[in-house]
RNA sequence: CGGGGUGUGGCUCAGCUUGGUAGAGCGCUUGGUUCGGGACCAAGAGGCCGCGAGUUCGAAUCUCGCCACUCCGACCA
């Protein structure tokens, strides 16, 4: 049976400090690389392959879901981004800009875009004139720019890739449906790609998006309980579409403004992946996006036969797999070290003993359990030990959200919670921003979200103690 | 932005207190022996000691400034 010793000693343990196994993890793993620029990263392949996995699982659904994908410009104009108030607001402080051109001032100085709803609506207003032209459910993979003041690799960058959805629909029902149709999506998509269970809900007017009517989100809990927002949903109404005169004729003949959506996810989402399922020996990657879904190790390659084997299974492989061979003058054991390090979901090893017995052995990474493999039953064998790792990891993340979900009615409670672990506390809120605030600096928790399953309870206020019927999840967040 | 820590071959660090021509391990290159959990032997390459001033006959070492990375806060939809 499997044996959790530590077998790579590179990499610093968790319980030792959690977020120094986090960047030890991103280098070892080789995931992304500090550059010269401050605050921004370099993705390495392997890093980059995971993003490209993710993408394409993602742009296949939104596609299917009538989707198209544009290319927006990267630079917006400032009287542009000034246009919505609150929006201009919440972005300010975090945007760089572009004041010198071709050696000359510019007239109007130019932001590097930290997010492109700006550029959407300015494109809306133009080609939006009569219902007949909605909806309109564009998308884009960009990155985008904020100046933040404090960055780790993946978790926070100051630019990071994404996609952002931007819908107009012709009526609020409709905008709110495709905000609740894409949050499932993504919450569809981390589940059942990435292994990681996540909470639907909605934010806080506090934690919302800049001049959005509603932010939903999801949200995942790490391995040490902290939370990491890993997608958000924001439903706009009409403000931005008033903000920039986007009219259209409706079907009663009278001038209407449509109503908006967006949405997206990031790379930050690969940050949630370490922090959900990595281990002492590194990373530990769902099958769905890992890069290397099977890694062949032949044992005493030199010997007669036994690179011509491990070959002739990554080719029968191949078909139903990411498959690879590594044949590099490593040691065996370098190899078994290495691969556990990148997270690679099963490994297989083919030596002269097994060629003998016309099998081989398979590891799995999550629960590092050994199985012989007859080498005739590996194309029916090696799906189901996938899908095994992937139902192994979500499970266990899921148990540790649950062991880290606690229920509490006042500050005092939260307080005690805190002080022995770092988890999700669920408890009442009336509603009010004080009372948040207040949270916030009596305990060091903030509003992650309101749930959509688990309201209708009625009591009072973890706060202030008056009536309170909505059920909020509180913790520390990334 | 506030508080702490760290910057020396690719990586991890020693050297700094007490200034005197730069070290180790790992990695890399070459050759040989190995190969079922990070192999071994031998030879070799590789460093404006983060940057800039200052003190000094002389600075990796002392002084001042700056920068970067990192951790903890604040801030961040």
């Amino acid at each position: 049976m499997a044996d959790n010793k530590k077998m790579v000693d590179e990499i610093t343990s968790m319980e030792e400090d959690f977020a120094k196994w986090y960047t030890d993890v991103v280098k070892k793993a080789e995931l992304a690389d500090y550059s010269s620029v401050k605050g921004c990263m370099i993705l390495r392949p392997y890093g980059y392959a995971m993003w490209e996995n993710i993408q394409h699982t993602l742009d296949t659904r939104f596609k299917e879901l009538g989707h198209e994908n544009v290319a927006m410009p990267m630079l917006i104009p400032e009287s542009l981004l000034q246009k919505e108030k609150d929006h201009v607001e919440g972005f300010a402080p975090e945007v760089a800009w572009v004041t010198y051109g071709g050696g000359e001032k510019l007239e109007e100085r130019l932001c590097i875009r930290p997010t492109s709803e700006t550029l959407f609506c300015e494109h809306y207003s133009h080609i939006i004139h009569s219902y007949r032209d909605l909806p309109k459910l564009y998308n884009q993979w960009c990155s985008v720019l904020r100046w933040e003041k404090t960055t780790r690799p993946f978790l926070r960058t100051m630019e990071f890739f994404w996609q952002e959805g931007h819908t107009m629909h012709e009526t609020a029902a409709e905008a709110i449906a495709e905000t609740e149709q894409m949050l499932n999506v993504y919450a569809e998509f981390c589940e059942n790609s990435l292994a990681i269970p996540v909470i639907k809900g909605k934010k806080t007017d506090k934690e919302k998006f800049a001049g959005a009517e509603a932010t939903y989100t999801i949200e995942a809990m790490m391995h040490d309980g902290k939370a990491l927002q890993s997608a958000t949903s924001h439903y706009f109404g009409d403000g931005f579409a008033r903000a920039f005169d986007i009219q259209f004729t409706g079907r009663d003949n009278t001038l209407q403004y449509p109503h908006q959506t967006s949405w997206g996810m990031s790379t930050r989402i690969i940050g949630a992946i370490i922090m959900t399922h990595g281990d002492d020996n590194g990373l530990v990657l769902p099958p769905a996006i890992a890069p290397v879904q099977l890694i062949i190790v032949p044992v005493a390659q030199h010997k007669e036969g036994v690179l011509e084997k491990a070959n002739e299974l990554r080719k029968r492989l191949s078909a139903i797999a990411r498959v690879k061979v590594d044949d590099s003058d490593n040691s065996p054991g370098w190899k078994f070290a290495q691969y556990e390090m990148k997270g690679v979901p099963l490994r297989l090893e083919i030596g002269p003993k097994d060629i003998e017995k016309d099998q081989c052995v398979i590891v799995r990474r999550d629960n590092r359990e050994k199985i012989f493999v007859p080498l005739a039953e590996l194309e029916a064998k090696v799906p189901e030990l996938l899908k095994a790792v992937h139902d192994g990891l979500y499970a266990k993340a899921l148990q540790n959200r649950e062991n880290r979900t606690w229920n509490a009615k006042t500050m005092d409670d939260i307080n005690e919670i805190f002080a022995k672990d770092t988890g999700f506390v669920k408890a009442l809120w009336c509603g009010d921003t004080a009372c948040e605030e207040m949270l916030k600096e009596k305990t060091g928790v903030s509003s992650r979200c309101m749930p959509f399953d688990g309201q209708g309870e009625k009591g009072v206020c973890v706060c202030c103690g008056k009536p309170a019927e909505k059920m909020v999840y509180w913790g520390k967040a990334y």
